[in-house]
DNA sequence: AGAGCCAGTTAACGATCATTAACACCCTTG
DNA sequence: CAAGGGTGTTAATGATCGTTAACTGGCTCT
């Protein structure tokens, strides 16, 4: 083990070379796209210059596989921690907004890219993220139709998305500050979810 | 004048080959990214092969520029119209959720475009596009502030961004039909709208 | 001290791709 | 019928870019 400093708890090791490399991408391929981002662009912003990131991953495809696949995974598992601890479904479906929220806040260079370079994927890769996203929303899905009673499977499904799509849009938004961002889109994904009409009996 | 079908109202004269490529093109970008997608391929899609587009625009990216300043506009003149002829506050308010709704579900491969390549633009056609888009944006700000006496104009405008991106996530959507599609979309942003508090007097 | 791996470097290769050149074919218009 | 513009075609050009090759220096471990 690492003569760590005592007071560190045993989360958040120095960053290492991949992460620093992944981090950089990212905010690359979120602002001018996969397709337009060089190798030599990447190294550029990590201090090394172009193809010494090759020691480091496979292949450009392979940067943005891991990058994708880890945030899918973060956001799967996150979301189910948060269900499970719940109390009512009421309480579930507010833990997931919370989450969500602030995932999308801290993370907004990993919800761009992924909103946006899926396709750009090799396939495994593509079908592995597909696969993790379709069970987080499957996760939503459930939460919602626990927290609303009555309401049809598509209809969750497509309210869903569209909370998503609420939240994700922080990375086009002018920016409150972190606090009054995070209670404004809380409010407003609750509020859109209130919204749905008890079905008509 | 064409001999036209007596029947035609003079409104949508035959698809022109620029309006047919860049409908193609608008697909193929929406699905795999400007950068993305070939010349070859855009040709392809309207039967014709490779460099024939060249016949119809300056270059690849004068089709982007096209593509996403028409939309820009589109959309700017549509909320202009809608909030114009609107009694109260609170409907224009609603004119422009319906509007945005029925324009993000008709026109889903655009919107997407939008969203993703804005910034694979030329300069001088992004600064344009970012002009129309802020315009708009500033249309629903002035409703949202209308119908929201007291909101604030930095909260307003997040809000609005958030309002958007839920209207806007129908790409990612398992659609229901469209009116089924449309009714909930609507509910939804009304529903976050009218969360937000009034301000603490 | 020396062997060897880890992490860089620059230069070359090969593919892809937007764009242009050169040429062919209607379809009108005079 | 001749001329010409509009719309295609295929082949060549040139730039960009991901990837690999060949080579170098430092750190650790014995």
């Amino acid at each position: 083990m690492t003569h760590n400093a005592a007071e560190d708890p045993p989360t958040e090791p120095p960053p290492t070379r991949r992460e620093q490399i992944l981090a950089a991408a990212a905010e690359l391929f979120a602002r001018y796209g996969f397709h337009g981002v060089g190798i030599d662009d990447i190294g550029a912003a990590v201090g090394v210059s172009g193809p010494a990131l090759y020691r480091h991953f496979r292949s450009k495809d392979a940067m943005l596989g891991e990058m994708l696949t880890g945030i899918s995974e973060k956001l799967l598992h996150g979301g189910n921690a948060r269900t499970a601890g719940a109390g009512t479904p009421e309480h579930a479906l507010e833990s997931l907004v919370h989450w969500h929220v602030e995932f999308a806040l801290t993370n907004s260079a990993l919800i761009t890219v992924h909103l946006r370079d899926l396709d750009s994927l090799s396939e495994p890769d593509r079908h592995r993220v597909r696969e993790l996203q379709r069970r987080y929303v499957e996760v939503w899905v459930r939460a919602l139709l626990d927290a609303r009673p009555g309401l049809d499977e598509p209809t969750a499904r497509a309210a869903t998305h569209a909370v998503l799509g609420l939240i994700n849009s922080t990375p086009y938004s002018a920016r409150l500050d972190t606090t009054a961002m995070t209670t404004l889109l809380h409010r407003m994904a609750m509020g859109a979810l209130d919204s749905e009409p008890t079905p008509r009996h």
